[in-house]
DNA sequence: AGGTCTGGGGATCGGACAAC
DNA sequence: GTTGTCCGATCCCCAGACCT
């Protein structure tokens, strides 16, 4: 089946090599024929093993046209700000279908799902591994629910998809759901049982109650319990009330009562987010209107109002986050006045050069809250993500029942909290800005029980003085020697992990799992872009970023051939001077020859490498030299000083 | 020498199963 | 419900081949 897609790809390669293409279109013709040829056999029939391997190959002998890889094929899959060339990941892409498949197979909407999940779920249930006993009417959805299918037994077809599954951290969870979702859920071996009070399942009860009364559901449970509040309801095996009696006669129930009460013990073994008796009812018309009067407060955690709304994959991505631990106010008793704080984040240029961000929190003049902050150097340098450091700290330090009015001076503190929230949670802030921190000032707010206001800075006379005081205190936090400590405290019981998988895109996937995979750094490149950035330190006064610097040498202003040698140079990729030193009977490859030369008159012999091709190969240095200096022209003296230097080893210079 | 890639072997983990 | 054993899958490490 996979032979034509293999010859197909093959067949095209060799076409392709013909055109000699450079390192940057090799990636482009691999995700045209490699990636796209492929995609749909592996959609509709998983990818083998062997036809993988067959196509990894193909990628990796394309990429260097057939000689062997100066740079490792993981290192060009990685992003380009990484020092990758954002390359075909085929692993990610194919777990990104499976993960696509597992989307179908999750989607619970009868009118919509396939004929196949229902098979699936059938054939899982036949081998349960953590409870033997587990009755068949109770095993719904091995996701949905805490039992567990024998891997051994996964179909075939379905194997990989189910792997990902396990990989990727399949999980079900919700912020808050609507009481239909929670009766909806099967009441068998919930997934939302409290840990400390493991639940029973197989109690006689439990069997009468699944065989007799065909309770499924935590909402089929419910109607079971209103007996309890009824006064004509006896606590025993003979009560004669209405419910007791239609139970004994039409279902054949001996024992009501203690139905009822399993029922009920049941419920209460549950977590109290799961447990439908105690869930809040949803928010009524009324109340609704009312929210949408003020758009700017905060709003409460929207319910989720669908089961298959509740699975999150790729949980893994959200386990890296840092945490100092709780350290939030406690709720106080007292009522509080409501508070407001002016913020403001700024970004300025350092003693070394590099551009810092500093942000303040006003509250009023002598104010002891007034904060002012230098952002930690591990997060991005802009004013906004000053500003939400400033925010978060002043929300943090609320206590928790007083109402806050926030005046922000970005608009987009503004949108991302009020509006993005939800689509970032769905889709697992993958790719989103200052994530840290927006998640823990989304948790923060969730945490609260006064009302959160957004209200922006103009130019009023009541506002002037708090928007002076912010940027007063964001200049002296530019000042400070010492970066400010940012708590990015998430309590888990306000924040979603992973990404939603019913909203979940092959590309989003994609993206999550190259996110969460680890590359191995490869030294000579870490070598590299340290010198660099050294380098444009001791000349220009500034250090680029390690995304700056990967940027900086794709820049439109450079030639292709130009952008090829510099990316190859910066991995130390060119089999060249010092390369040549160690290695047997080829000790003279390393050594210059005049022929690369631009001068005629004859040179010390030395080591020709990256620094000697720039400054005076006639095939790659003429070029290189000139875009770099029509880009940058105080390069001019640097090039000329060093220009005339006696043998050395070549660096970036 | 320093890089890539492959394959093999050992360690580890998780699950099934049996015995207690 | 707990413990121990077995087995397979997976991960990790390393040696070795290969390249230039």
């Amino acid at each position: 089946m996979w032979t034509p897609v293999t010859e197909k790809v093959d067949a095209s390669l060799t076409r392709w090599e013909k055109l000699h293409p450079t390192l940057e279109a090799r990636c482009q013709i691999l995700q045209i024929t490699v990636g796209s040829m492929s995609q749909y056999l592996t959609q509709v029939n998983e990818m083998p093993p062997a036809v993988f391997n067959h196509l990894l190959k193909a990628m990796r002998e394309f990429m260097w046209g057939g000689k062997s890889p100066p740079i490792n094929f993981e290192t060009l899959t990685a992003p380009r700000d990484k020092g990758g060339k954002n390359l075909l990941d085929l692993k990610a892409r194919n777990d990104a279908l499976h993960l696509m498949k597992l989307k179908s197979y999750l989607d619970l909407d009868p009118s919509t799902r396939a004929e196949w999940c229902y098979l699936l779920d059938r054939r899982l249930a036949k081998r349960v591994t953590n409870d033997s006993r587990a009755a068949p009417e109770a095993l719904i959805n091995t996701f949905l629910q805490s039992w567990r299918a024998d891997e051994r037994e996964w179909p075939k077809r379905h194997k990989s998809m189910m792997r990902s599954a396990k990989k990727f951290g399949i999980s079900f969870d919700v912020l808050a759901a609507t009481t239909e979702v929670l009766s909806d859920l099967p009441i068998w071996h919930h997934h939302g049982e409290n840990p400390h009070m493991p639940q029973t399942n197989n109690s006689p009860a439990c069997y009468c109650l699944r065989g007799q009364h065909g309770v499924i559901r935590t909402g089929d449970g419910l109607t079971r319990l209103r007996r309890l509040d009824n006064p004509t309801h006896k606590k025993n095996k003979n009560c004669k009330c209405v419910d007791c009696d239609q139970d004994r006669r039409n279902l054949g129930c001996a024992n009501p009562h203690a139905c009822a009460i399993a029922v009920e013990k049941k419920l209460s073994r549950l977590m109290p987010k799961w447990d439908p008796r105690t869930n809040p009812a949803p928010l009524d018309a009324d109340d609704a209107e009312s929210e949408d009067e003020d758009p700017s407060s905060f709003p409460p955690v929207r319910p989720t109002s669908a089961i298959s709304e509740g699975f999150r994959i790729l949980t893994c991505l959200s386990e890296t986050l840092p945490s100092l631990g709780p350290s939030l106010p406690s709720e106080d008793e007292a009522p509080q006045p409501s508070q407001a704080f002016f913020t403001k984040g700024i970004t300025i240029r350092d003693r070394d050069g590099n551009t810092r961000a500093a942000g303040g929190l006003w509250y009023d003049d002598h104010d002891e809250r007034n904060t002012a902050l230098l952002l930690p150097i591990h997060l991005r340098q802009t004013a906004r993500t000053a500003e939400l450091a400033a925010a978060l700290h002043g929300v943090q330090s609320a206590p928790r029942n007083q109402d806050l009015i926030i005046y922000y001076s970005q608009k987009s503190i503004r949108s991302e909290i009020l509006q993005k929230l939800d689509t970032r949670e769905a889709s697992g802030w993958i790719g989103a800005q200052d994530s840290s921190l927006l998640r823990a000032l989304a948790a923060a707010l969730r945490g609260r029980t006064g009302k959160t206001t957004f209200v922006a800075q103009d130019s009023s006379q009541a506002r002037k003085t708090g928007k002076a005081g912010a940027v007063a205190l964001a200049r002296q936090g530019a000042r400070k020697r010492e970066a400010a400590e940012i708590n990015p405290f998430v309590d888990p019981e306000h924040n979603l992990r992973g990404v939603q998988l019913s909203t979940l895109t092959q590309k989003l996937a994609y993206r999550g799992i190259k996110q969460a995979r680890k590359i191995a750094p490869r030294m000579a490149t870490t070598n590299n872009v340290k010198e660099v950035t050294q380098a444009t330190f001791r000349n220009f006064g500034f250090s680029p970023t390690e995304a700056e610097f990967w940027s900086s040498i794709r820049h439109k202003d450079f030639s292709r051939q130009v952008k090829n040698f510099l990316y190859k140079s910066a991995h130390s990729a060119h089999r060249i001077g010092a390369f040549w030193k160690h290695i047997p009977e080829c000790e003279e490859r390393g050594i210059c020859c005049r022929k690369y030369g631009v001068s005629t008159r004859p040179q010390p012999a030395h080591q020709c490498g990256r620094d000697s091709i720039i400054l005076t190969c006639r095939k790659y240095g003429v070029s290189t030299r000139l875009q770099v200096l029509v880009r940058y022209p105080e390069c001019n003296n640097i090039s000329r000083r060093t220009y005339p230097q006696p043998a050395h080893q070549c660096g970036r210079d």
